[in-house]
DNA sequence: AAAAGCCCCTGGACGC
DNA sequence: TGCGTCCAGGGGCTTT
């Protein structure tokens, strides 16, 4: 499901209860999810305070006053909803399960705050985990140590992404979902970011850089596309499919604003193309592009 | 070292 | 209505 835009949200929604609440007890109602849930997880979370709610490509990093961290990946299935004390009379609580549209069956972790906050994470694929890491693991963890930049801070540049590209063989989609050089992108998001720049997802990567490594014209296009579709997609509280939700509830609205993503056969959105857009499998995964306008 | 497969899991859409 | 098949926002791990 969610990509850095989904992530993001999530984040932004979970940030206001989180941030500064103690988590006065943890319900964990299975003994794994993608992974075990780490020994004495929920002893290590109880009376602990949240400090900061951060997020690093698709994972949100709880960093806690017991100086630890709680890092959580949503997978391709979870999601977080939050009740609050004025909502919970029955009927409220009743008619907002209800919106939501997540089976409770697959609620397995549920925090609950001092300030009598519920949040609680679903996930029917239980792709998604928690782990706790130490203070001083917050960027060594194996998990985090080999991922890529953030495509939203500065060092996203054309001459970062030539300096990659440089003799890669394979082809600009696997390059851009590779974590380990931009994170957080995702199947969605890389076809769109490839479609504005109107670069084609089976393109050689080493023709993002010259023969000494300087970026040509197709990076200097890459580095905007990037940037403004996942803006675009933060800036409309991700995209909704099937049942992702923004913390608060909320669905999100970019799909609406998808040019290529689930757009088989439809004319190429680009005014001054007349093409079709196409689905590929690439990876195992499905590509959606204009072989018309994307070179 | 880089790249390609396999796999984890549930549920919804579709065809018969 | 009830199958069986395919597909889905990810990524760790194993194999080439």
């Amino acid at each position: 499901m969610p990509e850095l835009p989904e992530v993001e949200t999530v984040r932004c929604g979970l940030e206001p209860v989180l941030v500064g609440a103690t988590l006065c007890d943890i319900e964990v109602r299975r003994p794994n999810l993608r992974f075990p849930f780490p020994k004495a997880f929920r002893a290590q979370l109880k009376g602990a305070t949240v400090e900061r709610l951060n997020r690093r490509a698709k994972y949100l990093v709880a960093d806690l006053s017991n100086k630890k961290s709680l890092v959580m990946h949503l997978g391709m299935s979870g999601r977080f909803t939050i009740m609050v004390p004025n909502a919970t009379k029955l009927k409220d609580t009743a008619q907002f399960v209800q919106d939501t549209g997540a089976n409770p069956k697959h609620d397995h972790v549920v925090f609950h705050t001092s300030a009598g906050a519920t949040v609680t994470y679903n996930d029917p694929r239980r792709f998604g985990f928690m782990i706790l890491v130490d203070e001083h693991e917050r960027e060594t963890h194996k998990l985090f140590k080999n991922l890529g930049i953030e495509p939203l801070g500065n060092q996203l540049s054309a001459d970062f992404l030539a300096a990659r590209a440089h003799n890669k063989k394979t082809d600009l989609k696997a390059f851009l979902m590779d974590q380990r050089i931009v994170a957080g992108l995702g199947n969605i998001y890389v076809a769109e970011a490839l479609h504005r720049a109107k670069l084609n997802p089976t393109r050689i990567t080493s023709t993002l850089a010259t023969k000494t490594g300087k970026p040509t014209k197709l990076s200097d296009r890459l580095v905007p596309a990037i940037r403004d579709v996942l803006q675009d997609a933060i800036a409309a509280g991700g995209s909704t499919l099937k049942d992702y939700r923004a913390a608060d509830g909320a669905l999100g609205y970019f799909q609406h604003q998808f040019r290529v993503y689930g757009r088989e056969d439809e004319k190429c959105p680009r005014k001054t193309c007349d093409g079709r857009i196409k689905k590929i499998v690439q990876a195992g995964r499905s590509t959606f592009y204009c072989s018309r306008c994307q070179r």
